[in-house]
DNA sequence: GTCTATATTCGGATAGAC
DNA sequence: GTCTATCCGAATATAGAC
């Protein structure tokens, strides 16, 4: 993440409106880090052609494979939805796996880049609401890509699976480790059915379920900031953490 | 569920072993259902030839489609699987699309019969015990079914594709109102962040986590009722029921 | 860089022998 | 009831013109 957004970190885990004002995979930004990081298997060599091209494939797949399924969608219909010709596509990527292959390095690296920001914070507290927040921030701006790496894992070669299912294991386990601090912090509760590994699974269902499910959020960007705090208090709740503050306005020491 | 079954659950909800035992959906049973749900689009009429042939197209469907997808899945690779010929596979199933559509009929009629079941308790907390263990031991029972289902909703023409969300959505509402009930019995505790709605949402994503994350669950058979404890605390915590104790041996008046 | 035209393989489904 | 052989359309990918 830029040096500006770490600026805020350091005070406190941003909102989703500061929080998508400094977050630098978007639009063409994105597309020009897709294309610097695979340059060797794109054909094109003009960055403008590439964004410009790459921009309406992911588009195109990102409409049509959540109602048929990637292996379902043909590249005669990613030509006709995007316009290009068959040999224009084949100009911007080497093969149709490799759009699957792409979108898994895209989510590897920003949910990479959510743990180190998170770990900025030394107050397990604060770690835990960067992560989570950014989580959900992260992947309300990017459901498109999140949704289709969960559900087209399938479709990648099985060395890329395997990357894809460490990812959300990544996850899980900082969440984890962030969580069993919190609960040592605390230590007047240790009933079995709170333990930090089951806290840390629930909290990551909750982030997947917003991004899954896009027919039950219509409208993700206004209403993810309420569903965090929801999701914060629960987990403060879950390890007994009743005093704990989801609003961050209020974390201010 | 068998009447036998119902018996038990006017006590109160039955633990894995006991749900299992009653269970009607496994084996040659539930093949001889498919069959005789589908005959009219099963060349085959001699139901021991049926129940042998679906065994076998099921289990290998199962076996493959997780690891890469239903629809990469050939006729041909089903062909070498099951030991069948294309004729063979023909004889039993109408057409490959045929086989998604079935599952997706078997899960709703489980489904449906979870929501059945747990209305035999007039108490909102034994309803929702029995809700969310239902829910939780069958779908551990038959588990590739029900990720079949989550995954390959896509594989569906159109029409069963909405049959499958709806399936989700009539437990969510079953869960949210039960849990509504409670939360006014309690009253002493309105939070925004623990509406029904929520806590609802969550309890159906901690369902799916393990029935769509295999790799996470070695033993599921084994785990599952520590597994259901542990879900109905964090719900009865998450809307101040802390008295209410999840084994149903404490639920004895 | 983008297009059209085409090579080649593979998939679902069926017909008819046993 | 099950098998083999085959039809036909569709899909990925490429070659070469513009």
């Amino acid at each position: 993440m830029s040096v500006s957004a770490q600026k805020i970190h350091s005070l406190q885990p941003p909102l989703f409106t500061d929080f998508k004002a400094s977050f630098p995979y978007q639009g063409d930004n994105l597309y020009a880090l897709i294309f610097e990081r695979n340059r060797d298997k794109i054909r094109l060599s003009k960055e403008k052609f590439a964004i410009k091209n790459l921009q309406k494939i992911f588009s195109a797949t990102f409409q049509m494979t959540p109602k048929i399924g990637f292996q379902a969608m043909s590249l005669r219909d990613l030509s006709t939805e995007t316009g290009l010709s068959m040999g224009g596509l084949y100009s911007s990527i080497s093969s149709k796996e490799a759009i699957a292959i792409m979108i898994k390095d895209v989510v590897a690296l920003v949910c990479a880049e959510l743990v180190e920001d998170s770990r900025e914070f030394d107050d397990p507290l604060q770690a835990l609401q960067s992560l989570m927040r950014g989580y959900l921030y992260a992947s309300t701006i990017m459901q498109p890509w999140f949704y289709f790496l969960y559900f087209e894992t399938k479709s990648l070669p099985s060395a890329d699976q395997e990357g894809s299912l460490k990812i959300e294991l990544i996850q899980v386990k900082e969440l984890e480790t962030l969580i069993g601090k919190l609960i040592k912090d605390t230590d007047h509760c240790d009933d079995a059915c709170h333990k930090a590994e089951f806290v840390a699974t629930m909290a990551l269902s909750l982030i997947q379920e917003r991004y899954l499910k896009p027919w039950k959020y219509r409208n993700p960007e206004e209403t993810i900031d309420a569903y965090a705090d929801k999701c914060l208090q629960l987990i403060y709740r879950a390890i007994c953490l009743d005093e704990a503050q989801p609003c961050h306005q209020k974390l201010e020491k």
